[in-house]
RNA sequence: GGGCGGUUAGCUCAGCUGGUCAGAGCGCCUGCCUUACAAGCAGGAGGUCCCCGGUUCGAGCCCGGGACUGCCCACCA
């Protein structure tokens, strides 16, 4: 249990998060209670797995917001006493680390290729244990309740087995293979890259216009294209079949200039006619479209541009050696010179480039290991289709569908050095390939070395296992069998296919059962400007620095408070409300604490009506947040949270019952007990999305034999509290205090000045001593025939201000004025609504006794004026 | 080229199945050091709910069209 502050409460007359936060976050920590023991069932136990943060990363807007989603979901199912795992652990990452690390070997003055393989991955592994633990930290910071007793990495020794694993049993279902096949190989990172990590990118290219000679004599065909460098590898010419303009070229010949080779001119559908000359150049080994025709056709692949990026013999020596870019220059000099160049435009389009290294696209023809999806992805789309994993919010699973439906084969194999290295090897001597978990010594054929094969795996086939290999996955461990499949997956949009997918088909395909029930698609949040959040435009805004700042309790109610279904603008007024929030909480309960009779015991003890009030109200609160949770609601969920602290518990409760707490009141007991029975569960209910200050105002408020508010029960709306004609009396009082402070406000009567009153109105009787206190009033005046000075129009009534002391009237008149034009407004329009024969007639009979409810009370005002 | 969302107060956004729905936070103005909180309290000003049609007794809310804006998917060289 955590040691409250030095100081007394009364003393504190502000919540400091940066004296509170460290202290509550030891607590938790040394409590256990976010170390579950792997007992039970999945269906009574609660499990998140964390998206796993790059080993590299920092915390981010992302990864805070995600954190405070998951960290809410955790703590209420754990204060509602279930089992509750969140699983922790990092990436591995492949390219973003290698990357990091190369980079810090360039400082040295030394590279990976100097190093070599071996020494390099150790390199990275040293990185590893010393920095790799920075989010984790900050993720601390956050309040985040994980499992930090049990942290994984995917590249941990038992998860690495997996993921061979896997790679060796879907290789032996067929699902794994390795073929020659047109990749997006990225030059920057040196490897190639899945269809997810290419982002389009606009860009401004010229369109070319270049005249290939027909074979058979005279005339020539001319085609478009912006990469005339890879004309070098262009193996036909193909037009639309329906072209009447080139209909009598098919089946013919054209020379590939600057090469001579003879180009059969086919047809096929995807030519489009009206597109530049309607001719187009076919590049099976250099572009996507053309590689599909290519096959269609039978068409020989040519590649003439390397891994390096720069053209290679087979593009001629005269181009040989030079980067595509400087080759696209010396092509295009080479066609003019050669007479072949007919045009040259402008031309803006897409243009595919690596997520990762920010380097435009390289299509090559690369032998590459690929999983056929089509299999895997039947049952993750049935999954979806039956209910059986549902995906919030619901335009989410719509897109998860479709692409589902047109998945394409997945390339596995990356050419870097820090990842999981595929369990393959290889005999030089018999062209054999083998694929086993463990090394074979030697060829089974021919008794020769085997080489094993240089590539690792896409991060991602690794980060595809999570829910199930963090667990201990292939083996039967206790731990899956309590906490697989897990309950709720949270993520941010942007990953949904590169991870969600790929987890949910593994996840069917692996273990039997979908990895988790409930997809949570949350938002991005974007920086003030609009855009993403980026270190390049250096628009972002930085979680640990706004914890500083404002605390870790704000930075989560605010983050929840502005999350959305749709991508949302960082907003640091949210950040401000949330800490408001645990500000004004934390001074309630100095004020309960010190203000209520210390013996009192927490109990609902209702002695006057404010007190049914408040307890029906907390019912609702409680049964509305319960709700919201339950349905991925947190915006609502913390601002509901902040409407009943604010709005109604301080604003009235708190000031409604200050006279009941005086020593001699006779109440005092009963106040105080629904006063602190309040508060509790004020705490509790709040406390998974502002854990720490409710954490800290528990330590005084818990019984001797209760412990940590995280481990404690989460709040049961009482229905039977429910009070309708208490809410309605109460809230009759509210608006008649306002209308009257409203208008001493105008009429400038001094905040101090009791003034005497009489009320004119039906019923209320129990609530007119409470407006009589908030609005410094007094009704016991002895003259009852006194004359009034003015009057006040308060719902369903009046209240009559009699002459007294310090009321002085000047500004009473216009005001009257004022009131009376409006009201005859309002009067207007309401009888004109209820003379439409229409409405009276057809509009339900609630509706219309409530409008004419409605206009006798401002007839009833109005004449009293 | 296809989808999908957004457009409500100066700013950021709520508004469930049409009927007190025109709201919140921040900002602004006025008044208060009222013994929980001055990072507070009380009060106030401020909006053709993007535009045009339509349905309805009644429309931010439903339908049609348009404008602007954001996102996702996609192989027009």
């Amino acid at each position: 249990m955590s040691e409250p502050d030095d100081r007394s409460l009364k003393e504190r007359t502000r919540f400091d998060p940066s004296e509170v936060e460290p202290r509550i976050l030891a607590a938790w920590l040394a409590s256990g209670l976010f170390h579950p023991e792997p007992e039970g069932t999945p269906e009574e136990n609660f499990s998140i797995a964390i998206p796993p943060p790059n080993v590299t990363g920092a915390l981010h807007m992302g990864h805070a917001l995600n954190g405070s989603i998951q960290d809410a979901l955790i703590r209420y199912h754990r204060m509602r006493g279930q089992r509750t795992k969140w699983i922790l652990g990092t990436d591995h990452a492949g390219i973003a680390t290698q990357t990091q690390v190369e980079r810090q070997l360039l400082g040295e003055g030394t590279s990976r290729a100097e190093l070599g393989r071996e020494r390099f991955v150790e390199r990275v592994w040293d990185w590893r244990r010393r920095y790799g633990g920075t989010i984790i930290e900050q993720f601390k910071r956050l309040g985040a309740s994980a499992d930090y007793a049990d942290e994984r990495f995917t590249f941990d020794e038992d998860y690495a087995r997996a993921v061979t694993h896997v790679f060796v049993s879907l290789f032996d279902k067929g699902l794994i293979y390795r073929d020659n096949y047109l990749v997006n190989w990225d030059p920057g990172s040196r490897s190639a890259i899945s269809d997810l990590e290419v982002v389009p990118r606009e860009v401004t290219d010229s369109l070319f216009m270049i005249a290939y000679p027909l074979a058979d004599g005279d005339g020539e065909l001319v085609v478009a294209t912006v990469r005339p460098e890879t004309m070098l590898a262009d193996t036909a010419v193909a037009v639309n079949p329906g072209d009447a303009r080139y209909a009598h070229l098919i089946g013919r010949e054209a020379i590939l200039p600057l090469v001579g080779r003879r180009l059969p001119i086919i047809a096929d559908d995807y030519v489009k006619v009206d597109f530049g000359t309607g001719a187009l150049k076919i590049t099976p080994g250099h572009d996507p479209n053309d590689f599909e025709i290519g096959r269609r056709h039978g068409l020989e692949q040519i590649s003439v541009i390397g891994e390096d990026g720069r053209l290679t013999a087979a593009a001629g020596e005269r181009f040989a050696g030079l980067p595509v870019a400087d080759a696209q220059v010396a092509v295009v000099a080479a066609l003019e010179e050669a007479g072949a160049l007919r045009g040259r435009e402008p031309y803006t389009h897409e243009v595919p480039f690596s997520d990762r290294s920010g380097q435009r696209i390289e299509p090559l023809i690369s032998l590459q290991w690929f999983m056929r999806m089509e299999e895997l992805a039947a049952p993750a789309i049935e999954a979806v289709r039956s209910g059986a994993v549902r995906i919030h919010p619901e335009g989410q699973s719509r897109r998860y569908m479709e692409w589902m439906e047109n998945i394409r084969p997945w390339c596995v194999s990356r050419q870097l050095w820090w990842g999981h290295r595929l369990p393959v090897w290889y005999c030089d001597a018999c062209e054999e390939t083998y694929v086993a978990a463990a090394a074979p010594e030697r060829c089974g054929l021919c008794d020769g070395e085997l080489r094993r094969d240089e590539d690792v795996l896409d991060t991602w086939f690794s980060s595809g296992l999570w829910p199930f290999a963090t667990l201990g996955w292939p083996e039967r461990t206790p731990a899956l069998a309590a906490f697989y499949p897990t309950d709720v997956l949270a993520t941010a949009r942007d990953i949904v296919f590169l991870w969600v997918a790929r987890m949910m088909m593994l996840g069917i395909e692996l273990t039997g059962r979908p990895p988790f029930h409930d997809v949570y698609v949350h938002s991005v949040i974007l920086a003030p400007d609009g855009r993403r959040m980026s270190k390049s435009l250096g628009n972002g805004v930085n979680p640990l620095e706004e914890i500083d700042r404002h605390g870790a309790d704000a930075v989560r109610f605010g983050l929840l408070a502005m999350s959305s279904t749709q991508d949302v603008k960082y907003s640091a007024e949210k950040i401000a409300q949330g800490q408001g929030l645990a500000n004004k909480l934390f001074n309630a309960s100095r004020f309960v604490l010190l203000s209520i009779d210390p013996d009192a015991p927490a109990q609902a003890r209702p002695a006057a009506i404010e007190d049914r009030w408040i307890l029906s109200r907390l019912a609702r609160v409680e049964r509305e947040t319960t709700r919201r949770l339950e349905a991925f609601d947190f915006a609502h969920a913390a601002l509901g949270l902040y409407d009943f602290v604010y709005g109604e518990l301080c604003d009235w409760y708190l000031e409604l019952v200050k006279g009941r707490l005086a020593a001699d009141s006779p109440d005092r007991g009963a106040v105080s007990s629904t006063l602190l029975f309040v508060l509790r569960e004020t705490l509790a209910l709040a406390h998974p999305i502002i854990p720490f200050v409710t954490e800290e105002v528990w330590s005084y408020v818990r019984q001797p034999d209760e412990g940590l508010l995280a481990g404690g029960g989460f709040p049961v709306a009482d229905e039977t509290r429910l009070d309708p004609q208490a809410e309605a009396e109460v809230e009759w009082a509210i608006a008649a205090t306002q209308a009257v402070r409203a208008w001493r406000d105008e009429v400038a009567i001094k905040p101090k000045i009791v003034i005497p009153v009489r009320i004119l109105a039906d019923g209320h009787h129990e609530v007119r001593a409470l407006v009589a206190r908030m609005a410094r009033l007094r009704l016991d005046q002895a003259d009852a025939a006194a004359d009034a000075v003015a009057s006040v129009a308060v719902p369903g009534g009046t209240v009559e201000v009699l002459a007294g002391e310090g009321v002085d009237l000047g500004a009473h008149a216009d005001r009257l004025a004022k009131r009376r034009a409006d009201l005859a407004f309002e009067i207007e329009g309401m009888r004109a609504r209820l003379e439409n024969a229409a409405f009276v007639a057809k509009a339900p009979p609630k509706v219309v006794a409530l409008r004419r409810a409605r206009l006798a009370a401002l007839e009833a005002e109005l004449e009293g004026l």
